[in-house]
DNA sequence: TTACAAAACTAACGGTTATTAGTTTTTGTA
DNA sequence: TACAAAAACTAATAACCGTTAGTTTTGTAA
């Protein structure tokens, strides 16, 4: 008898489904064809069907992938006693981390999560609603313990969220500024503002 | 001999177009078919080809409008005497209108552009990157004047324009929140930050 | 070598797409 | 009422799509 699962087959489907994140995320999940996803792999497009059930496995695999990181970094970060403030830091810098480092896997859960199928479409916006209302409880939090300012906590929480997310549009300035610099100054602005008030201001650079 | 253009003419095609927006952003440019859009208008699909010259032509009229729009806004907003950061909270304030009311047309430019086909895919990502370069200079000047931290501009840039992007999501939280909180709070947000800062902080990590 | 499964291939299917051609109906005016 | 243009319709086309069926090749273990 032959072993069940070579370790050769595990590692072709993760080379396509790298291959479908690249690919989904360059041409949109609908625009991608499963030729052009084969090409890219290397084979015929019926052979990538030896080793994934169809393109739409593919999307959820990627969305829910992503989905799961962020979910089960949320509650390690809960878990340690920092401030709001600090546990916020924390969330920011791991949203930038992820965005840089995973780049195409998370433009595609952002952007194409609509392709999905249900039940994995309404699984995946209630993983999605849920972790933002943990963000939201925790600035709640924060505004309760005079941490934060009293400015409306979904506010705060959509404006963190998108404007970490717009880090997809780094790539064009990436070689203008290191990444240490781009987090602190995200950092700073998102939690400290941008205005100088006459108090503080030692920034250095 | 008829009219050149009866009245009634314009005004389908602009109907058409509202409709094609809509469309677009719930199901994607792609996803979206002529057959459905024509639905949704009330007429069979080849019809609508006696209004409009391609299902292409009305992505690139939804994308350039909203384009346009912001432009000259902004062109306006630089001939007023107002300092960097009154100029940036009116910036910050006219996304803001803008994507609340004209919710369809800015989705649909922000996340279909990319199926634009030359040369307006090369056009609308001029457009965007001047855009971005003008309000980079802006930040700039600030920063040389002492109004603003000597954050990185761009890093700035990217962290506004993308949380105001975000209120795209802000439909689902409608109900518990007036439009003017969200507005006074997320200038206040991305101008002030949200920590309460009652001494310099040296929070360095 | 033999045997067998994994994984590649070719060919093809049914379905959908945007769009064109050609025809009929509707509409506005002279 | 008559006429011409605008705008609707039906029918059809070629191109692609994801996927299946059936067959051949490849790789590995006995």
């Amino acid at each position: 008898m032959a072993k069940i699962k070579p370790e050769k087959n595990t590692s072709k489907k993760e080379v396509i489904i790298k291959k479908a994140a690249s690919l989904f995320r360059i041409k949109g999940f609908n625009a991608a064809s499963m030729r052009e996803l084969a090409e890219d792999v290397g084979v015929e497009a019926p052979s990538l069907y030896n080793h994934i059930g169809s393109k739409s496995e593919l999307l959820q695999i990627i969305c829910f992938k992503v989905a799961n990181q962020f979910t089960s970094q949320l509650n390690h970060v809960e878990n340690t006693n920092n401030t709001v403030t600090g546990k916020l830091e924390l969330i920011i810098r791991f949203h930038i981390n992820m965005m840089l480092g995973e780049f195409d896997e998370i433009f595609v859960a952002n952007h194409e999560w609509k392709y999905l199928q249900e039940p994995f479409l309404s699984n995946f916006l209630n993983q999605r609603r849920n972790y933002e209302k943990h963000l939201v409880a925790i600035i709640e939090e924060g505004v309760k313990r005079k941490e934060l300012k009293n400015i409306n906590p979904y506010v705060a929480v959509l404006t963190i969220l998108s404007a970490v997310r717009g880090l997809e549009f780094w790539q064009r300035h990436k070689k203008n500024i290191s990444t240490k610099v781009l987090e602190d100054d995200m950092v700073t602005h998102l939690l400290k503002g941008m205005t100088l008030l006459l108090q503080t201001q030692k920034h250095k650079k």
